[in-house]
DNA sequence: AAAAAACTATTTACACCGTACAACATTTAA
DNA sequence: TTAAATGTTGTACGGTGTAAATAGTTTTTT
């Protein structure tokens, strides 16, 4: 299923339906419901239920067309997921207040914490991002801010891209978490901690001999951050990040000819 | 069915299955196969159809026992697919030769790389992970010998499981650019070049004028590395990272007692 | 030795899923 | 008015996870 990659049907055809460029048809009978409308279901199914609630059957029933009816605007579920992550993206396309006035740091800064949040408020992007890249419009615009916080700086093109590339790729890795703990609660009502005391009993009769590292470090850390903070992991590998950027900035401009 | 967490059913006999602490049955017939065949058996089919391959009559019918006999060995195949977790990493849980040698850069290095490579080596993995931690002897051992690679550089021991966490969480969100090209074309024989080269044509036909930096960034980055080079933006990343930690070190220990 | 208990294995069945296919309904161009 | 093009729908198939009932096997207890 999450194994139906598109390109094995018509990249084409996902490409003509996020950017709407689908010729109206001439004749025919007026659809009862647009592609928005499918997307917007499917996405706010999602955000309730997870993305595995998402199912043509379930789409289909919540804009009131029949099952099959999903075939006339998607050509499968596949294409369906790609369209809800161009969508839902639309969160992460405009500069916030004051963006003209802050150096890259905060821009950077920025965008890796409003993809955080964006991460935290649909969780099942989590899932999908691991797939297939959606040249879509709402990506393309992400893609565009994000890379306009390292513009001028003096690296070149390649780095530009390889910052943002591997800052969403930082982002993503470390929201995983969060958003696991997030969507374990919402289905399970058990949070971490819960589920922590749950095998805490059992987690005492191992031999933790072999891993002496670990018994000493463990119990530190989950006395500091209780059973893990992802958010806190995430802050420090994102001020290393930066840190290292600093460094490349600077050599940079200390010889803008290289 | 992703959205099936482990912590819905039994916690406890997760990990009792983990760390092989179910009590043997005294009567009753023998097995016909082990816990550790089936999770094998599992791991084969991922590795060679990927994870939506394995399905729980798949790998009974691998180890020669009928669909329904999998329940008895495993509660769910939530359950089993935390099991093929854990087993998996059994690959990274043993430092490489000359491991004593290296300095924490090196140590760190080898980390990531071999994370890296065992992604690579199961896509499959990288789906998953995005899900639950699971508490294995073979993911503690791994952990171990990571926590292992910055004892003693004057980190405390938190700044120690930080670094650690944010790595794999770096290598996670990293790998997966490579990982989904891999996985694609095993599936479908179309590489990432041979999809970007199906819908170019679409492309030229956008209009790119609300992006004006991607449009100058994304053709040279494009020429440089084909559609994208994964491993270079991982690579670049890593580098980032690491001389962001060799700041945090230095400053360390500058002021041991801070 | 016989009976009971504990366990594994199997069969059947159900409710989902994605979607192929064919018949039908509706709108427009010829 | 007719034919073409399209949207809608019902039926059907093979796949999924797994609940429930049943049958078979080994060990313990009587």
């Amino acid at each position: 299923m999450s194994q139906e990659f598109s390109g094995k049907g018509d990249p084409l055809k996902l490409m003509q339906l996020l950017w709407g460029k689908v010729q109206a048809p001439r004749r025919g009978p007026k659809p009862k419901v647009s592609l928005n409308e499918l997307v917007t279901s499917a996405i706010a199914i999602a955000d309730a239920e997870g993305i595995d609630a998402v199912s043509t059957r379930k789409v289909a029933e919540a804009v009131g067309i029949s099952p099959m009816s999903f075939y006339t605007h998607v050509p499968s579920i596949a294409e369906l997921r790609d369209l809800m992550l161009d969508q839902v993206l639309a969160e992460c396309t405009e500069p916030p207040e004051g963006w003209e006035n802050m150096n890259w740091h905060q821009r950077l800064t920025y965008i890796a914490e409003n993809l955080w949040q964006h991460y935290m408020r649909h969780t099942w992007v989590v899932e999908m991002e691991t797939h297939r890249p959606v040249m879509g419009p709402n990506t393309l615009a992400s893609y565009e801010l994000a890379l306009s916080a390292v513009d001028g700086l003096g690296l070149d093109e390649i780095e530009m891209d390889l910052t943002v590339t591997s800052l969403h790729n930082y982002v993503l890795g470390a929201v995983r978490h969060a958003a696991r703990e997030q969507a374990v609660w919402k289905d399970t009502g058990m949070s971490d901690t819960e589920w922590w005391y749950t095998i805490a009993p059992f987690m005492e009769t191992l031999d933790f001999s072999p891993y002496p590292v670990s018994s000493r470090v463990g119990p530190i850390a989950g006395e500091a951050y209780g059973v893990g903070d992802p958010l806190r992991a995430f802050k420090f590998g994102l001020e290393r990040f930066l840190d290292g950027m600093t460094l490349l900035i600077e050599r940079k401009q200390g010889a803008p000819d290289q």
